[in-house]
DNA sequence: GCCAGCATTTCTGTATACAAACTATTCGGT
DNA sequence: ACCGAATAGTTTGTATACAGAAATGCTGGC
C-alpha cells in the first residue's frame, strides 16, 4: 500500500509542514481517483498511521472525512474500504451530476470573465494535446481542472459544493467502471463547444451541452452484465447492511 | 447549554443505548432545528463531553459529522460553533434545494405506493390541524416529515440524499431568518395540492408545485438590511480565513 | 476429506495524558 | 482614562493505552 506516499510524506515533512488529517485526505482522494487503491481495498488505521507518520487520532479524522466524501465506507467495528459505487449509483450520479452541472453552466453563461475564460482555453488546448500525445493522467488532471473551476466560480456557491462532489464521484465511477476495449473517455468536441456557450452568454444551450456531454460520456462506461454478480456480492455478504 | 440533555442521557443509558457520535449528532441537530442552540452557540469539546457522559473522542467524531451536515463550523485551533448562514447562503440554499426538491417530485410524480401516499397524507392534515391549534413545533415536525419522506422514496438516492441534507440546511436559515412578525411559515395550500399532482402523475406540475412553494417560503423571511452588519463582521473578525 | 468449535491475532472503540494554540484578564505605562 | 504587553486559564491537537469486537487460522472429531 505504501507505494510512493513514502516519498511524499518525506519531502512534506522535510518542507517543515505538518502532515495533517487533511493532508491524508487529499493523498487518499488522489490515489483513489488514479486507481492506486481499487475500490474494496482494505484501509486500517494502524498502516494508514505508519505510512503517514502520524497515530491513529489524525488517520481517524482522515477517515471520517472521507467517509463523509463517499470516498470510502465506514462501518462499525470493520475496517475502512475504498467505496465500490453500484452500477445503479453510478447511473444516479451521473444524472445527479447532469441536473446541477447544467444549472451551474446556465448561471454560468454570460457572467464569466475573461481571465477565467483564458484559463478555461488553456485547459481545454491542454487536455487536447494530452490526449494527442496519449498521456491519459495529464488529460484526466485538465478534464477535472475545467470542471473543477467551473464549481468553484458557480455564483451559487451551494451548487457548487455539490459539483464538486459530484464530480468526484463520477470521476471515481469512470475510473470503476471504464470499459476495458477503451483507451480513454475523451469527446474531442464537446468541452469547446460548452466554453463556446458560456462565452457567448448562451445558458440553455450551455446546460443542453453538459447534458449531451454527460450523456456520452455514461454511454463509454460498461454498465452492462455485471450487475448480477455485484448483486450477489451484496446478498451472500451482508444483506442486511445499511 | 445543558437543558434537557441531561435527562436524555440518562434515559438512553438506563435503556441500555450505548451513547455514540451517532447519538450526538442527533442531539445537536435537533437542538439546532428547535433553536435551543441559536447560531454562534460555543459547542466546546469536553462540555459536550460531560453533558453526554463520553469522552471527547466521541465528541470529536460528532463534531465531525457535523461540520460536514453543515451544522456547525470547525476552524483549526478554534472553538467548535453552531453556523450562521450568511442572507447571501440562504438565498443559494433555497435555490439549490428549488433544483433538486423540483427534480425529485417530478420523478416521484405517478409512482408513489399507496402506502406511502396514505402517510403524506396523514402528515398533510395533520400539520394543518397542528397549524389550527397553533401548536408550532408539531406543525413544523409533520412538514419537515413530509420533505424528508419524498427525500428518502426519490428513485435517483443519490438527489434523495442530496435533498435531505438541503431539507436541513433550509429549516435552519428558516429559523434563523424568521421574520418576527410572522408567527409561522405556513402555507396552507401548498402541501395538498402537490399531494394532488404527485398522485395524479403530473411531473412539471409538481415540479412548478415545489419552486411556487419554496419562492413563498423565501419570501416569508426577513433577508433585508442585516447583510452589512455581517459583512463588517467578517471583514472585521478574520477576513483571510478560509 | 470436511466441518464445527476454539484460540489467536488483528482491528476498532473509547478514555486519558501531555503539548501547543488561542482567549481573556490584569497590570503597567502613557 | 486609554492602550499594550504579559500572564493565567481554556480549549484543541496529538499520541498512547486498554478493552471489546471481528476476522483468521488451527485443532479435534466425524
Amino acid at each position: 500500500m505504501s507505494s510512493a506516499w513514502q516519498d511524499e510524506v518525506a519531502a512534506a515533512t522535510q518542507a517543515g509542514r505538518r502532515i495533517s488529517d487533511r493532508f491524508i485526505v487529499d493523498k487518499v482522494r488522489q490515489a483513489v481517483l488514479a486507481q492506486r487503491l481499487p475500490p474494496g481495498t482494505r484501509l486500517p488505521e494502524v498502516t494508514l498511521g505508519e505510512v503517514f507518520g502520524v497515530s491513529r487520532s489524525v488517520v481517524r479524522k482522515a477517515l471520517t472525512r472521507l467517509a463523509a466524501d463517499h470516498v470510502i465506507t465506514q462501518q462499525p467495528n470493520q475496517v475502512a474500504r475504498v467505496r465500490a459505487p453500484s452500477v445503479e449509483e453510478t447511473r444516479e450520479t451521473f444524472a445527479a451530476r447532469r441536473l446541477v452541472e447544467g444549472e451551474v453552466a446556465a448561471l454560468l453563461a454570460g457572467q464569466l470573465d475573461a481571465e477565467t475564460l483564458a484559463t478555461l482555453e488553456a485547459h481545454v488546448d491542454s487536455e487536447a494535446r494530452a490526449h494527442a500525445a496519449g498521456d491519459e493522467p495529464s488529460r484526466i488532471e485538465h478534464s477535472l481542472a475545467i470542471h473543477h473551476l467551473l464549481a468553484e466560480r458557480s455564483p451559487n456557491r451551494v451548487l457548487g459544493a455539490m459539483l464538486t462532489d459530484l464530480v468526484l464521484r463520477t470521476s471515481i465511477v469512470i475510473a470503476l467502471y471504464k470499459h476495458s476495449g477503451v483507451a480513454s473517455c475523451y469527446l474531442a468536441d464537446d468541452h469547446p463547444a460548452l466554453l463556446a456557450h458560456l462565452a457567448r452568454g448562451e445558458p440553455e444551450a450551455a446546460r443542453r451541452c453538459i447534458h449531451d456531454h454527460l450523456h456520452a460520456l455514461e454511454r463509454l462506461l460498461d454498465l452492462g452484465p455485471r450487475e448480477t454478480r455485484i448483486d450477489l456480492m451484496a446478498i451472500l455478504g451482508q444483506g442486511e447492511a445499511l
